[in-house]
DNA sequence: GGCTTGACAGCACAAGTGTTTGGCGGGTAT
DNA sequence: ATACCCGCCAAACACTTGTGCTGTCAAGCC
């Protein structure tokens, strides 16, 4: 018997999620049914939530019952990548040394917002997400360089050979490296070559956060 | 006489500005007048309608009349990035010498698509903006790593300094690297200083875009 | 004191919008 | 053939949501 694969879709669904797409992205909010019905030359609004419902089931998009254009289109034909927006807020700059603002210490409501891609978005959804500007180039070799924006998870603990912002509490200073986790000692190994790794006791390291995400912008 | 500027909204304003926000971050679409209305405890949705003509006619968000939820914020307090969201095509893969296909072969419209963070907006709202997923570490040397998702403007010329995606002609290869006229050469510049520049005459090189972004995802 | 203006309240209305019900035609399995 | 499911159509219905009055009240101005 011949059914449809969950991930497969009729052309007027094709359609309609396209049409979807585009909208939001032009407008910035989603279409009403009576928008794509027109839209689409459709002959009733029936035809068209009817649609919706299997797109919704099959994972296409993602809507809100009773809610007035509350359709969000949730991945693209790959199965990656969909309209979810999300923001972390952007809580200062880390420099090859310098202090970083505890993630309390700045409201995260009233800070700077980065949008985060979707791509990234698996891990921004939980919430927990911060994002730094890196100032210096001391973490070159692990392709960051000065002026890119880091996106990091907060959390205290990381496995060996994972980016992390770790603050060493004797200088009150809070550098990118990769973390190693050596006896009583912990190894920061700056990604750059040219650099030598710190060791230090690991009851001066407090890991703030891993690193998930880069962005750069060249402009 | 005292004028409020243009600039300065009230408490009341500011508060549904950063809700509609907040909302808009989290539901991915805008809240209704009695949303509003309700989560703020104010006791008329004219009160609601009242302010948000304000926050209209100053310029902090942009409304589509009649629309329901049709609210989109457009700058947050320091008057940088907004909700503002750009998508540009992701029109294939850029392997270590393999082909890069033509802008004009793929339809940008039905193409995957890239949420562009705001930081990147300025050149992808004018629309000639592409991006391409990373395949290989033949990039390595630009500080871009198998994965990364480049973002590219397409133009045919360079200024010197400024990293391009070039087609040898002759290689039928493409890469990134920085771009250096001179004379009757141009040289192919790898950001890694340990690796050494190709040398190719003028007339084998084709500038395909210049990268203006770098979005990665550390998963 | 009158007058204007800004901000808010209450309420009703109308337009916008999602949902539902019943029906139709063409496939496909029994 | 019959039954059934899918995709579609039409229209009505009901909820959601923006808008438009009409007032109230306090502050500033002449």
């Amino acid at each position: 018997m011949r059914r449809s694969s969950p991930d497969t879709i009729s052309a007027r669904q094709t359609d309609i999620f396209h049409y979807i797409e585009n909208f939001v992205t032009q407008y910035g909010y989603s279409p009403s049914i009576r928008d794509i019905q027109n839209a689409l030359d459709i002959s009733s609004t029936s035809v068209v939530a009817y649609n919706l419902r299997i797109l919704t089931a099959k994972g296409w998009i993602e809507r809100e019952d009773k809610i007035s254009r509350g359709i969000r289109p949730k991945r693209n034909r790959n199965g990656n990548g969909g309209i979810d927006l999300f923001r972390v807020p952007l809580l200062g700059t880390i420099t090859a040394g310098g202090p970083l603002p505890e993630p309390e210490e700045v409201d995260p409501s009233s800070a700077d917002k980065v949008t985060v891609p979707p791509d990234l978005a698996d891990v921004s959804r939980l919430g927990d997400v911060y994002a730094l500007k890196v100032r210096g180039q001391s973490m070159i070799d692990a392709l960051i360089d000065d002026g890119d924006i880091v996106l990091l998870r907060f959390q205290n603990t990381a496995e060996n050979g994972q980016m992390v912002a770790a603050r060493l509490l004797d200088d009150n200073a809070v550098t990118l490296k990769k973390f190693y986790h050596e006896g009583e000692q912990v190894r920061l190994q700056p990604a750059n070559q040219t650099m030598s790794p710190i060791y230090v006791p690991a009851d001066n390291v407090v890991v703030q956060g891993r690193v998930v995400g880069v962005i750069r912008s060249l402009m």
